[in-house]
RNA sequence: GGAAGGAUAGCGAAGUGGCCAAACGCGGCAGACUGUAAAUCUGUUCCUUCGGGUUCGAUGGUUCAAAUCCAUCUCCCUCCA
């Protein structure tokens, strides 16, 4: 097939869906977990290991590849699924939460024409707009464009929030205007902080506008784990049923189990990878730091788990070569910590399929606390 | 045999009279990480009953005060024979 993605929702259970998310690269279930390969490589993973961990979408940037190497270059190279060779469909972030990340107390210069700040590479001056975006997002040619927004730093005033929230509806009027890949979906953002009236008005408002898809901006910026459930609960009631829902930032395992019970359909996180290459590691017990001097002769798998590093190898290998440093301990703990995620979105559809969601997620959280 | 240089905490290495329980790096131990400027960052690392106690090759000395000055000894090392 060609054209935009399409979402099935095949079940509920209260606010929890089990659907369908159809893409021009495959069919993928929800609620899902997408891994971030920022730079069109999710860090030491190749795509085939991707493939067998069962991973639907993954992210990459529009910022980094804009910068490096460049959007036409990957335009010439017949686009992202050509250039990084993953037969998957994949999902480009617009750029605006590296506004927030990248520029943090620095200077940057929100404008209502986009955002002028400098290049993390050279230093150079850049102004990204929403146009922009969108722009080399088409180039991109990803299955889901993402719109150019503010992620606001939390906390923010009610003043700001509006202003910006405002601003981020006008940036997704003008990025939706100018895009113009047929093949490619573009999802709008919802903001408006920690503020009911304001999320309440962002939804509504970017709903009007008739988005493929709508996700909620703003999470995950340093709140806490009550307030992002609450900016979620004060969104997702205005969104339709019949489109994706996608909570961006998010990969706690409590905090995916709390998305889902809210009617979250995708999540993104750069948390697997990122703890796998500090040593940490996601386990049913909760998190555990494999770097620690407990597991130096722990001669058994991290647990009991069906990904490629707990089928082969122990926990003191898996400590010696973090602590030593070595590439294959940071991609045995990705590869694990990936698998856990994507696992436990699985067994969440099939909790719903099998109308036990509440259970399962209690159940979980009892074991994953329980440490 | 002669001439020089050096010995500092687990290791490497600063410090050359008081502000030194002793910089810094590594190693060790632990913590953080949520739309990736992150294979990064932070804390800690002589002993302690948290009052204090014992340290800078060893011993003795000078001084109110010594890792720092003096003497002797031990070991290492460079150069000359």
């Amino acid at each position: 097939m060609s054209g935009k993605i399409k979402y099935e929702l095949l079940k509920k259970e209260g606010r929890a869906r089990l659907g369908k998310l159809i893409t021009n690269y495959g069919v993928c279930d929800t609620p899902m977990f997408m891994p971030v390969g920022t730079q069109a490589t999710v860090k030491t993973l190749s795509p085939e290991e991707l493939k067998d961990m069962n991973c639907g979408v993954i992210l990459a940037n529009t910022y980094h590849l804009w910068l490096r190497p460049g959007e036409d270059v990957v335009s010439h190279a017949g686009g992202l699924h050509k250039f990084m060779n993953y037969d998957g469909p994949i999902l480009t972030d617009s750029g605006g939460f590296q506004v927030f990340s990248l520029a943090k107390n620095k200077k940057k210069d929100i404008i209502e024409e986009g955002v002028r700040f400098k290049s993390h590479l050279d230093g150079t001056n850049l102004l990204l707009t929403p146009e922009k975006s969108i722009e080399i997002q088409n180039k991109l040619d990803s299955d889901i464009a993402m719109s150019f927004d503010e992620c606001i730093p939390y906390p923010s005033t009610y003043d700001y929030t509006k202003r910006s929230t405002e601003r981020t509806l006008r940036w997704a009027e003008r990025g939706k205007k100018v895009h113009n890949n047929p093949n490619q979906s573009l999802f709008g953002i919802v903001q408006g902080g920690e503020y009911e009236d304001l999320r309440k008005f962002s939804a509504e408002e970017t709903v009007k506008m008739d988005f493929d898809g709508y996700s909620i901006g703003g999470t995950s910026v340093g709140e806490t784990k009550d307030t992002m459930y609450k900016m979620i609960d004060y969104a997702v009631k205005y969104l339709p049923e019949d489109k994706p829902r996608y909570l961006m930032g998010v990969g706690d395992p409590i905090d995916l189990l709390e998305g889902v019970a809210r009617g979250i359909d995708m999540f993104d996180c750069v948390l697997p990878t990122r703890l796998a290459r500090h040593g940490n590691v996601f386990t049913r017990h909760g998190r555990i730091n494999i770097r620690n001097a407990k597991y130096k002769e722990d001669f058994t798998p991290i647990e009991d788990c069906d990904c490629y590093c707990c089928k082969h190898y122990t926990k003191a290998y898996v400590r010696h070569l973090i602590v030593a440093n070595e590439t294959f301990g940071a991609r045995l703990l990705s590869i694990h910590n990936i698998r856990f995620l994507v696992r436990l979105m699985e067994e969440i559809r099939e909790s719903i399929k099998d109308g036990k969601f509440i259970e399962y997620k209690e159940e979980f959280i009892k074991q994953y606390e329980s440490k």
